[in-house]
DNA sequence: TGAACATATGAACAATCATTCATATGAAAG
DNA sequence: CTTTCATATGAATGATTGTTCATATGTTCA
């Protein structure tokens, strides 16, 4: 009894064992993976990336970004917990406001690859 | 009567209109910023991510994928539709069998930026 | 032509999500 | 303490989404 995958359909049986070998090698563990889909979900919303654009240009509090953009402060606190939660932007208090800013800088490299992709 | 974008809120007021300047010269067009987030909308499902971390292994036919994750060829089959309808997957016939590969590098690209950002 | 196989697709359903509304927390100023 | 302002949060809701099921399309071979 091995743990080998087996894989039977069409008649294509050749080079599968090697294929689903190097497929089970390179797929991240489970918990990798959902931490990475959740990350790209984030990103996958127009207003979040709006957010993150503003953020490209300086620091903002949640009132500013909400008037910005033309939405609520309500809408714009939820999805700024959003990405916090994936940790794209981190938050600073100074008296009663909040300011939010990029965390890192692969906020602008993912975008500016998702950009260079949508361009081609 | 100037087109000149107000923000008032908080008592933040001095710098507002040179970063409104700032960010609504750095927002992408309304077409490009739909691209780009149903793009990463399509990285944000992991099943989609598992069909191409297979892909990255080799070119696959559908019934293939379908048997590797042990999903439902219908799945599979709706989720190459949504995968190559963002160019990131093509697809080949050959026969009565269909094999999809990745459409070029950026794939690669963009999702080992998102697991640097995730295993940092 | 007809049967068999691989894939694609439309409708339906449960699950998830973004926004809104009402309200709570937290901080400064009177 | 109370009021005011900025932000956070929970519940509700309409919209979107992934999967399933049934079936259609397209290809090969007899």
């Amino acid at each position: 009894m091995t743990d080998r995958i087996t894989v039977d359909c069409c008649e294509e049986t050749e080079t599968h064992q090697d294929i689903l070998r190097q497929v089970a090698k390179s797929l991240p563990d489970e918990d990798t993976l959902y931490d990475l889909t959740e990350l790209f979900r984030i990103f996958g919303d127009s207003t979040r990336v709006r957010i993150l654009y503003a953020l490209f240009a300086s620091e903002m509090c949640v009132c500013d970004i909400a008037a910005l953009l033309g939405m609520t402060q309500s809408a714009i606190s939820h999805q700024l917990r959003a990405l916090k939660n994936v940790r794209l932007v981190k938050s600073r208090r100074e008296g009663k406001t909040v300011f939010y800013a990029l965390a890192d800088d692969h906020v602008k490299t993912i975008i500016n690859q998702g950009l260079e992709h949508v361009r081609e």
